[in-house]
DNA sequence: TTCAGGATGTACT
DNA sequence: GTACATCCTGAAC
């Protein structure tokens, strides 16, 4: 299990988007161990992305995060109720980041499925299954992960990603991202990548 | 199976 | 006060 270095981030953030699909995140919390395989990521870049947070450069309290270090985790609230991960890329003061969007479990998925539905993982209706962790917010949850862990190390023992089973190329999928329609030119940036293996 | 609408709180203007 | 990188429920088909 090769834990991905600091080297890997501190790249261009398409690149290490792109890169990312097929990925292991590995989470630690209450003595239990989560792995789940990236499915889906979107790129954000402050310095040219109207959608990221950190656009132009502006700090915030909330943007902060993203000018931190490569291999920073990136973790903010969304519509009041749901949190959103990000890995922070590029070299420190370069605030740009990757949103993992969809991930499936790699690990034994009951303890996925008791988290998020308190059942086991073969007694979840067809629809929980068909939404199980296809979602930032969803992810989250089912990860154990909110914006108490904002600025949480990638090289840390609670949450880091390793080698995985990396994507083929041809089986990297590009598209517009999802949800940002307010954010003019940077709506139609081809910078969500998904793994068309994955249904 | 799809759709509309509500939940919900923080950051930022 | 407004907008938000979303998700879930319940009703209609």
């Amino acid at each position: 299990m090769e834990i991905l270095t600091q080297d890997f981030y501190n790249r261009d953030t398409l690149t290490v988007a792109r890169d990312l699909l097929g990925r292991h995140i590995v989470r630690r919390v209450q003595g239990r161990e989560l792995i789940c395989r990236i499915s889906e990521t979107e790129a954000y870049i402050g310095r040219s992305d109207k959608a990221c947070h950190a656009y132009g450069y502006k700090r915030t309290k909330r943007s902060e995060t993203l000018f931190a270090a490569p291999g920073t985790a990136y973790i903010y609230l969304i519509y009041g109720m749901y949190d959103c991960l990000n890995f922070v890329t590029e070299p420190e003061g370069e605030p740009a980041a990757v949103l993992i969007r969809c991930a499936e479990p790699v690990s034994d998925a009951d303890v996925f499925s008791q988290i998020r539905f308190s059942c086991n993982f073969d007694e979840m209706t067809a629809y929980q299954r068909k939404n199980f962790m296809n979602g930032p917010g969803k992810l989250c949850r089912a990860l154990c992960l909110s914006r108490g862990q904002n600025g949480l190390s990638l090289f840390g023992d609670e949450l880091l990603v390793t080698q995985g089973k990396p994507a083929k190329a041809e089986n990297v999928k590009t598209g517009k991202r999802i949800g940002i329609d307010y954010a003019d030119e940077a709506t139609d940036f081809l910078w969500r990548f998904t793994l068309s293996e994955n249904a």
